[in-house]
DNA sequence: CATTATAATTAGCATACGCTAACTTGTCAA
DNA sequence: TTGACAAGTTAGCGTATGCTAATTATAATG
């Protein structure tokens, strides 16, 4: 089954708290999705069953290499569209907030086209 | 209940229709949604129940004076989205695609810098 | 070592929203 | 008048994805 909006949240957000530590934990992954253990508990398991995160000995999570690729994809995007929209005008909050609720629904022509557009006239410097 | 997504996939496929036609039914919007009869009975039955639309004497689908208004908002904001993506180099087709995803996620504030960029820089001349 | 706190899981509920199958209703033509 | 088709509705299924309550497992502390 392909992955949906709900699972790229949550490899995403495994992404970032990846990189701030390399221990990750389902009640880190709810506390800054904002969303309960169990709800926290079935998504990555469906994640592992998918193949994109494994648990380590210590019961951390981590990305798998196909996980760490959808989810540098993901983040990409959500950076594209918050620099376009902080191009045309919007506050750096809003901008990440809307681009975090579309970034799962834009075609690859569309983000080809936005990334030309960002290299082009953004970020801002 | 606040209206969603997909009600607001409804409410803007009967506004168009409207336009075309004024006697909007059931089997036509399913028609133009690639949805089936049961589907749209039952959006149609939420939308009247949260006063967006209403049947006439001949069980033609009209928009409420709330309901129209909702779908000019949704209308005008898919045909922003998709000028913007015309502007920065998208196909027409794929932009209305992408557009049609999205439209129902993006903020007031979002919404406004578009206006704004799209005012400036098209629809092209 | 036993108690307690924290994390994870299981069970099961709720909502949104697609679907098919089957029924109802209304119109129109033989 | 009746038979058939088209449109609408009802019943009920399935998936995705949130939740709470309760359980289990693990780790830390008196």
């Amino acid at each position: 089954m392909t992955i949906r909006e709900s699972g790229e949240m949550y490899l995403e957000t495994i992404y970032i708290l990846s990189q701030k530590s390399s221990a990750v934990r389902g009640i880190d992954i709810g506390a800054e999705m904002g969303f309960s253990k169990p709800s926290v508990s079935r998504a990555i398991g469906i994640l592992k069953k998918d193949g994109l995160v494994i648990t380590d000995e210590q019961g951390f999570i981590k990305l798998t290499e196909t996980g760490m690729s959808k989810a540098k994809v993901i983040y990409e995007r959500h950076m594209l569209l918050s620099q376009l929209f902080i191009n045309i005008g919007v506050d750096k909050k809003t901008a990440e907030e809307d681009a975090c609720r579309i970034e799962h629904y834009i075609s690859e022509k569309t983000f080809d086209a936005i990334k030309k557009h960002v290299k082009k006239y953004g970020p801002k410097q």
